[in-house]
This record gives C-alpha cells, structure tokens and sequence, in this order.
DNA sequence: TGACTTTATTCGAAAAAACGAATATAATTA
DNA sequence: TAATTATATTCGTTTTTTCGAATAAAGTCA
C-alpha cells in the first residue's frame, strides 16, 4: 500500500497551481463558470492548451466540470483557493 | 527588456512551494531560525539536498540568511507563507 | 448516417526540475 | 599555514513538465 503523505499532497497541490494558465482559468472560473471555448477566447491560447491545462487542476480536485450538450462547462470545487491566490499575488506584487 | 507578468510571478512562487522539503524547511523556519546542519539532523535529509532546495527558496525570496562564524543561519523573510502553507494542508487534508 | 462542433487525449520532442556524488568556498582553530 | 567544520555549487543523469501538432471521442443536427 502505497500512503501520500500530508507533505507530498501539499507540494502537489502547489504544483497544480503553478502555471501561469492555470492561475488564470482559476481566476476566470471564480467569476462565472465557464467553457473551454469561452476561455480560448478570453485568454486566447488554442484548446489543447487549454484542455491540457484543465486536465491537471481535475486531477488534483480543483475544479469539476458538466457537459451541456457539445460544451463542458467548468466550475471551481472551492473557491477558497481564489483567496489563497490573491495572498500569493500580493506577496509576489509587494 | 523582459518583463517579467505578475501571473509568471505568481506560479514561480508556487513552484517554490512545491516540493515536500521545500514546505517542511519552512515550517521549521516558522518556528525558529535554523542552521543547515540543524535542517539536516530534524528532517534526516543530506546537506547538499537542503542547501539547494534553501537555494531555490532564497531565489524566490522566501528565506535570508545570515552567517555565524561557519554556520549559516536562515529566517523566514514573510511569515504570511505559513498561513497560505495550512490553507493549503487543509484542502488537501479533507 | 455523415458532417460538424466541442473537448479530450496521445505522441514525440524540448525544457525544466531533481538527485546523488563530488568538488569548491569560507570561516575557524590548532 | 594546515586541518576542520559548515555550507554552497557543479556535474552528469534521470524524471517530470510543457508544448505543438495530430488524432480521438462524444454530442448534435441535417
């Protein structure tokens, strides 16, 4: 049996979140929830960036995601990540 | 010259954080500030592991240093990290 | 069913991070 | 000055991440 440590989830998680793309599909998604055709738009990046990109923060329980006919829309699993992110922000900013 | 985006900024500080040593050296630097040697003997962990992963915290600015006679003893430079470290020990722990 | 739209996944290559081992540096002390 | 202690840095290698491009899959609609 193979036990992740508090440490190892901690380091993972932190490693979800860095990437530039992914910090700002988070900000977008703390705003509305939002499709992967809505946020080549606005970020403008081509899909398999994108989708890339969304395929780790899944992974790692960030957001989640529900199909509406041919679109998926994206929505955050919890929003208390949108504050951590600003603390960061403010630090590097400083 | 190269402008260096607030975003880029924000994931390298997540990078920082993303490695088990990395976030367990500054928790004990939350505590007390340390030498290298005393880093090595808490987390059973060899000297040139430590000092690079210091090195990677220094480059991001989140630990000084300041030498007495061959020891070398860091700090936390902002201790706001700690905070943003248990939000995140609490997300992943539930 | 076939064309179309939207999104996910795979592939191969390039870039970055991590590691163990070895070496270099800087201060101290005999 | 030579040996010692404490730490940093470098080297070569392995592992992981990222990327662009291509392909696959799933739903819709004529």
């Amino acid at each position: 049996m193979v036990t992740i440590d508090l440490y190892d989830k901690t380091a993972e998680y932190f490693k979800a979140l860095s990437h530039p793309t992914r910090i700002k599909i988070i900000e977008l998604l703390s705003r509305n929830e939002m499709c992967v055709c809505e946020m080549m738009a606005v970020l403008n990046l081509d899909q398999s960036h994108i989708s890339r990109h969304l395929m780790v923060l899944r992974a790692n329980g960030i957001v989640k995601d529900s199909r509406e006919g041919t679109k998926i829309y994206y929505t955050l699993k919890n929003k208390d990540i949108v504050k951590i992110i600003d603390e960061v922000k403010k630090i590097v900013g400083e």
